[in-house]
DNA sequence: ACCTGTCAACTGGCATGTCAGTTGACAGGT
DNA sequence: ACCTGTCAACTGACATGCCAGTTGACAGGT
């Protein structure tokens, strides 16, 4: 008789409750799957089982079923027929192309922004560059980290092509996933923090090439700080 | 040389033999539904009935189920709750924003690929170039298309960075199916050549500059294009 | 004519049963 | 010790049944 190892799934009972959202239990059950794997609360290369899930969610496995297809689709789960779905690994070569990616979609959003940002958008921006100051001050690495999350989703917001934000998200959820590895690093917000204003400063003065220049300066900061995780945490990348 | 009539319902049951792929039951579905939504053979407002799709490709809903909550996810096909799914209509704010995209990275792809391109990678890119040609003096419209794609995709390739061609094509979905709709257009392929050339000279000579500039303009002329769409065919835009 | 309440057929969401492919422990041979 | 064939339990893939929400036709009231 088999045993099932119980080493990574101890916290699966942490689970938001599903009533606190809407629409369809595969797309409730799908959301709370992707949260809890963008937040680390899956890690990578935790298995997914449907019936166990299932039965934690306190549903049949059909919604389940659905939700971890979507994920599959997504890349955030790697599933090969009749074995069990693991939460896709870390890989760099993966991580490389998602910053390449960012560094192309952010640059060209503060471009274009430098040109058609207005008072109010820079007024905002601001705000939240002092939020982001008061944070580090507080040493409050979580809400700094969403602060940071934000004055980017603002920037893609600001060009008012909504879709935007959601499609930046949709191809750097390794990237995402690659940062909260990051957060317990102190010395770093106070540089972003810098290079943030940089960027603003540029969109400010509407000038474009500055602003990108600071942009891709500043995304390209990460590139560095990726590089060691593979070194840290073996067990969280592919073949390691 | 045969144009598929894009209007015509009629037709679905031309759907391709499932046994012609791999994968499980709903990866194969789903492929084949991907496809025929990207080549118009279900236009845009098709309701897709689970049941009916299940009947059709000889299985139950249970795999059909799984490859429309894949849709559904890509944005492909809309899905309410209790409420017949239908392809994803059209919508001019979609295909802006997936052209700036298209902008944002193919211009990034194409300033680095000026300054680490190959002499084979350039080979390869003039050998496409010509067989553009050759198609476009045979009247070959489809071909043409598939060629004008292919070197895109190359040019995406040609970066290392594997996972990048199908970012690429995850984030200009409705983009694609749009220029389906123009491919009757004869004017266009010729100065869609000249074009093309003008990005490999740029790539040739390692001048990333032009050739941003010149792919910028490139992508840009699509623009104008797209927008007598609405009118042409209301009906496959959204509120239309 | 128009609005409105009702109802039957349709459709999707979910639960569940069955089956087949995978896995990994273990026994037996080398 | 190591390799290997075997087998039982595990797990996902798919089929199917049931129920609830939606829709649209239609009847009756205004």
């Amino acid at each position: 008789m088999r045993v099932k190892p119980v080493a990574e799934l101890s916290r699966v009972d942490e689970l938001p409750d599903l009533r606190s959202s809407t629409g369809s239990l595969a797309q409730r059950i799908h959301h709370v799957l992707h949260t809890a794997i963008l937040d680390l609360t899956f890690p990578p290369g935790t298995p997914l089982r449907k019936a166990e899930l299932a039965h934690r969610f306190g549903v049949s496995r059909a919604p389940v079923t659905e939700a971890i297809a979507i994920l599959a689709a997504e890349g955030l789960v790697e599933a090969m027929p009749q074995v069990t779905a693991r939460v896709t690994p870390l890989s760099m070569a993966a991580l490389r192309e998602e910053t390449f990616l960012r560094c192309a979609i952010e640059g060209a959003v503060v471009e274009r922004l430098a040109k058609t940002r207005t008072d109010a958008q820079l007024a905002r921006l601001g705000r939240n560059l002092r939020l982001q100051e008061l944070l580090v001050e507080d040493g409050d690495t979580r809400g700094f980290f969403e602060a940071d999350e934000e004055f980017h989703t603002m920037l893609q917001e600001f060009t008012g092509l909504d879709r935007l934000s959601g499609f930046a998200a949709q191809v750097t959820l390794q990237l995402h996933r690659a940062r909260q590895l990051l957060l317990p690093e102190a010395r770093r917000p106070t540089e972003t923090i810098v290079e943030h204003g940089e960027v603003l400063e540029g969109i400010r003065r509407q000038d474009a090439p500055a602003a990108v220049k600071a942009m891709r300066f500043h995304l390209g900061q990460l590139v560095p700080r990726l590089k060691p995780l593979e070194q840290t945490y073996p067990h969280y990348f592919r073949e390691g």
